[in-house]
DNA sequence: GTATAAAACAATGTATACATAAATAGTCTG
DNA sequence: CAGACTATTTATGTATACATTGTTTTATAC
């Protein structure tokens, strides 16, 4: 529909995306090319080119005779993941706030906020936590740094699977969306300092509250 | 020689990398996948496969029915780069402050920071890049974030090009020698905020001189 | 029964052939 | 001569065939 003629490559690492994602390839689960190639309908061609991208995206190894393999997530994985995001999005808040946008521009910003408080009333998690991606690829957005927006997308494509399989083990991230208005308010305001010192430190406390929960579960993988 | 049997896909990433750093294939030059091929003495299939992942490290640009395009990079693209080498190496640095290394264990760190001192004092530029890009590959293993290594690497080969043009237009790189031995102490003696701040500040200055060279010299694209 | 070697098998790596679609050249018409 | 339509060329996208090499299995010796 959205786009008429999309290649086959396209749309294998589109589809296998999603298999990821949905479970339907199970993390640490092995593939042949050929096994893949008959469930996307398609030859080996443009299955081998895809799994090469989402190689090249931390989603998945080709092992040469073993197969493809969906990586796991380790908590040390995680860990590692969140000081990227907490990096490089703090950067993002900081040069968001020192770009003087206008309430107009930061429009997709407050929405994502008030999504997320609604959300939140109704204990909708799956909806909150919608919402909340929207809220931090909109500030990377924001920041104006197309690799950072890149890089994020990258990790947070990487986690999706370890946040969804948490969402329901988590205490209610009610401390969260204080944090995203204190953020927003310092962009609004120009304020670039404060935006970088509350968004890392946001950051930092997401992580500590994920690795600490896989440690007291003993969740190695994901 | 050093690996025996390495596919035909992964001499065509090696090779290609290769022709792009030594400016065979320059900046913003198209070449068409059966040139390619041809150049490389192998079929299109690796490399195709080779250009994929190249595309997906920031290297080339694969365009349909325009051939392959090898990208340029703009001084905003610079900017980018040094403002996220700026805060994923500065995390680095804190996290190899923290971790107590032993002065044995900082050995090659040390050694770095000698060969710039000696190149420096022989003015050649050359052993000093090197030198220099040593030293930073080595903080980002100290740190012990094995995707942050991956992203700073990938960084550094999007600036290589920039950088060795660039190399003999800049003033002589005294001041960071000295920052780089504050890092250096300052891992040596756990100082993990210290460490993080000065490595921060000598990177945004980085940043500066060859943004501002850029300018000067209305560079507009390398 | 175990260990070793050989052979069969299987999956990947690579070349090639072909279908498709974009760009270009050529032709016709006003 | 401009413009539009058609034909041709050409590069890519994809399927397929084949070569290569790692793995597994089987046979044989001890």
């Amino acid at each position: 529909m959205s786009n008429p003629t999309l290649s086959n490559t396209h749309r294998a690492v589109r589809d296998l995306r999603a298999m990821i994602f949905s479970g339907a390839l199970p993390a640490g689960s092995d593939h042949l090319e050929t096994e893949l190639a008959r469930k996307l309908n398609m030859s080996r061609t443009p299955v081998r080119e895809a799994v090469l991208t989402l190689e090249s995206q931390g989603l998945l190894e080709m092992r040469p005779r073993k197969g493809v393999r969906i990586l796991p997530l380790s908590p040390d994985d995680m860990a590692e993941i969140y000081d990227i995001l907490t990096e490089l999005e703090s950067h993002a808040a900081e040069s968001a706030a020192s770009m003087g946008y206008t309430d107009q521009e930061l429009l997709d910003l407050a929405s994502a906020i008030d999504a997320m408080e609604e959300a939140l009333a109704q204990s909708d998690l799956e909806a909150w936590a919608k919402a909340d991606e929207h809220f931090h690829t909109e500030l990377v957005r924001l920041g104006g740094n197309r690799r950072i927006k890149s890089i994020v997308t990258m990790m947070q494509d990487q986690v999706r699977r370890a946040r969804m399989t948490t969402l329901y083990l988590r205490p209610l991230p009610r401390q969260s969306n204080e944090d995203h208005r204190l953020v927003f308010t310092a962009i609004l305001n120009g304020n670039a300092k404060a935006a970088r010192q509350i968004h890392r430190s946001h950051r930092q406390q997401a992580k500590t509250v994920l690795v600490d929960l896989l440690a007291k579960l003993k969740l190695r993988y994901l």
